[in-house]
DNA sequence: GGCTGAAGAAATGTGCACATTCTTTCTCTC
DNA sequence: GAGAGAAAGAATGTGCACATTTCTTCAGCC
């Protein structure tokens, strides 16, 4: 009866929103790689005891949004350049066989759709809206694979998006520029045209452009971050 | 200093091998789908505190190996006909795309590995030998992805044959037939061919020969089931 | 002066006790 | 006899205390 009264365990989905918030903030990029997230600290942020911390922790750490190690604790993943090449691949190599499947099935409802998306794409990227841009393109590429319907090959691109979105922090693109539009314009040309063989072309295209821009830019150096504001925005 | 003698606390990765077991006795079908794990019972067939049992289950559940309903515990999952279609989906399109890959960059001694698997496949099947032709059949697609040599997409598949393994049981086609194996041979000789269009194509009806054996099998029933023997065989 | 090592501080890991929730069973009533 | 409800038993969830490991700092030595 200690702490019944006061504590209330009402909060069955605590953890989820714990959860959720520093996914968050990981996702998007508030959290700089590399930044160790110490458990008393967290526990003391979201006001809960240091076991509720630590579970979330080792969850967010199986979905492979955080690394632990032993004793060591937990740290934003610092993915390596390498790591991140592998990541694009995997994602064009997915975007190849959804596109392989789309070329049979694509409705003309899709189509439009994606049309209606290219619309907003460039309209943010002729107002020169960065954030937009970056959040329409992937965007982009979500639509195509939910197109299928397909709960797990949505899970799977949402990892790989997932994975790649700390790393526009660390390897930033140097501009997500109005040619990526272009290019995403390409790919759905193709598929309306019954196209499959130009669609790959031009996906494969996309994806090594975008490779291509990626820059190393210096690890921010752990950089005093005020982890407070960064976890309990929004 | 209570246990600080003979419990050692010397084992850093009993984790891990309690891990391993539960995981191995899924994917080898020894836990049938829907079977309770109950933390107690599990503790005691370990020898390790029960803490210990709730955290390698919950980084189970995390990796969609078990699933966890709060308060309610855990069980090995019971996909429906559905997730499983899903599933052999969700594969079919990945190899799309690894076969999209493979036929721009597929070497000689690539090509060769894949006819020397043929060969073991053949020889399993003629003998009859079925828990080797299930095995091998995995074995051919994660040779596929693995040519790639990106972890990434390695790790997608081991997942995704990971839940279809679980399912093996449940939904079982009829026989992996030898048919099977002579879908793998026309898939590696348009690859060889260098024809594109043909090794989708193979691929693709292999995969539909698959799903369309799956047979739904009455659930098991809670089959009783020695825990004990399946989780620590091996 | 720089390096080594030991002691203290801080962070992570673990078992245990107890709270909460769920399940089962027994009883009482209609 | 069947169904509803309550109580007992069993299983899961959580905070806390303490063990262990790692990191930091500082003193001593070459």
């Amino acid at each position: 009866m200690r702490q019944a009264t006061c504590k209330i365990k009402a909060n069955p989905r605590a953890d989820e929103a714990i959860h959720c918030a520093i996914e968050a903030a990981i996702l998007h990029g508030r959290l700089p790689p590399g930044l160790r997230l110490r458990e008393h600290r967290l526990a003391a942020i979201f006001g809960v005891s240091r076991e509720r911390i630590r579970k979330v922790l080792h969850r967010l750490a199986a979905e492979r949004r955080l690394e632990i190690v032993p004793n060591r604790g937990a740290r934003v993943p610092c993915p390596s350049e390498a790591e991140v090449r592998a990541i694009y691949e995997a994602h064009r190599v997915l975007e190849a066989g959804v596109l392989a499947q789309l070329s049979r099935l694509a409705s003309p409802v899709l189509l439009d759709r994606l049309d209606t998306h290219l619309v907003e794409e460039r309209a943010a990227a002729q107002r020169g809206d960065r954030a937009a841009s970056i959040r329409l393109s992937g965007d982009f590429h979500r639509h195509l694979v939910d197109a299928l319907g397909n709960a797990e090959l949505s899970r799977m691109l949402r990892d790989l998006l997932g994975r790649s979105s700390v790393m526009v922090t660390v390897y930033e693109p140097a501009h997500h520029s109005p040619c990526a539009v272009d290019e995403h314009g390409t790919i759905v040309a193709a598929l309306r045209a019954g196209d499959l063989a130009g669609a790959l072309h031009a996906s494969r295209h996309h994806f090594l452009h975008v490779e291509e821009r990626l820059r190393l830019i210096p690890p921010a150096q752990e950089a005093t971050v005020d982890l407070e504001a960064a976890l309990l925005t929004r």
